[in-house]
DNA sequence: GTATTCAGGACATTTAGTATCCAGGTTATG
DNA sequence: CATAACCTGGATACTAAATGTCCTGAATAC
């Protein structure tokens, strides 16, 4: 799994404390010392899949496109990562005996069932999990969680 | 996810029609028209795991080291695939305002924990499933598979 | 108008997956 | 014993994907 799905997470959580105000990919990124320019991608690439809104020139910088209850864990990995599910059914049965040409394998083959419907509960998962659960958990363990990220914000200006 | 891991597993179901006697990975692999020297290294993975043995020489070849209902799709996922998760934890927690440079965040960090959840189920529901049970479900839908397998063995006897 | 910032294409680099080949060891068979 | 079939594992090559950088262009606050 790509590694800017952990950035992507990490940083709408950070976001969620930071409304009302957008926050650059610079700031983002210099939050956990990662490299500008490649979180930027993935900012935009959580930008086109609806998580973010973004706004140009100063003042600009990016913001949750919506409350952070309707944002789940599987809408991140999805805007990353792709929809692909990680076991990727190639029909090998069609180069077995009695294979049916017009079969759809990836449908009919107990294989590649039993691997999606794995990937099903995995994902399940994942869509019962929001930014604004996690960042509730966060704020049980640690109160002083948001004003930190803030404070932390407004101190990376440059 | 590696290609090999629908390899092992097609071919786990096939050695269950065939017990009794080795089957060589020339003809694992001209089964489903595979390159035989890749999917080689995929049976010694397997071999390695304690999932298949192998016999060299003349009438060698691979076999199930144990009985189908105790080999679950989980085995082969860690035998081919290795046994790390598919989210690596690089705990950018420890870059990030308040870190305590001892903490492993790979275990507090919610973030980690809630992808870790979700991995779980994953593996839980691959552990709860056999190769006896897939096997089964295929001879429900198609009674003639474990013949037809044996055939195809034995007429790939070059 | 100028400085700041996002958008996105064009690279470059590194790593992982997909193979192929060969030399060496094991074993059935005549 | 000689031979051929077969597994083992290391070396190597090729390809694709992930990772990272750079630059041009467009939007916008001041």
């Amino acid at each position: 799994m790509n590694e800017g799905v952990e950035w992507a997470m990490h940083s709408c959580v950070n976001l969620s404390w930071a409304a009302g105000e957008a926050v650059t990919a610079k700031r983002l990124a210099a939050f956990y010392n990662l490299p500008t320019a490649y979180l930027n991608k993935q900012l935009q690439a959580l930008t086109r899949a609806g998580i973010l809104t973004s706004v140009s020139g100063p003042k600009g910088g990016f913001q949750l496109a919506r409350d952070p209850r309707n944002i789940s864990l599987l809408d991140i990995v999805v805007a990353i990562d792709g929809p692909d599910d990680a076991f990727r059914c190639t029909e090998i049965l069609k180069e077995g005996p009695g294979a049916d040409a017009r079969a759809d394998y990836t449908k009919i083959c107990v294989i590649s069932q039993a691997m999606r419907g794995a990937e099903l509960t995995y994902r399940r998962e994942l869509a019962s999990r929001s930014i604004a659960d996690i960042a509730d958990e966060v704020v049980r363990r640690t109160p002083a969680a948001p004003d930190d990220t803030r404070n932390r914000f407004a101190n990376l200006k440059s």
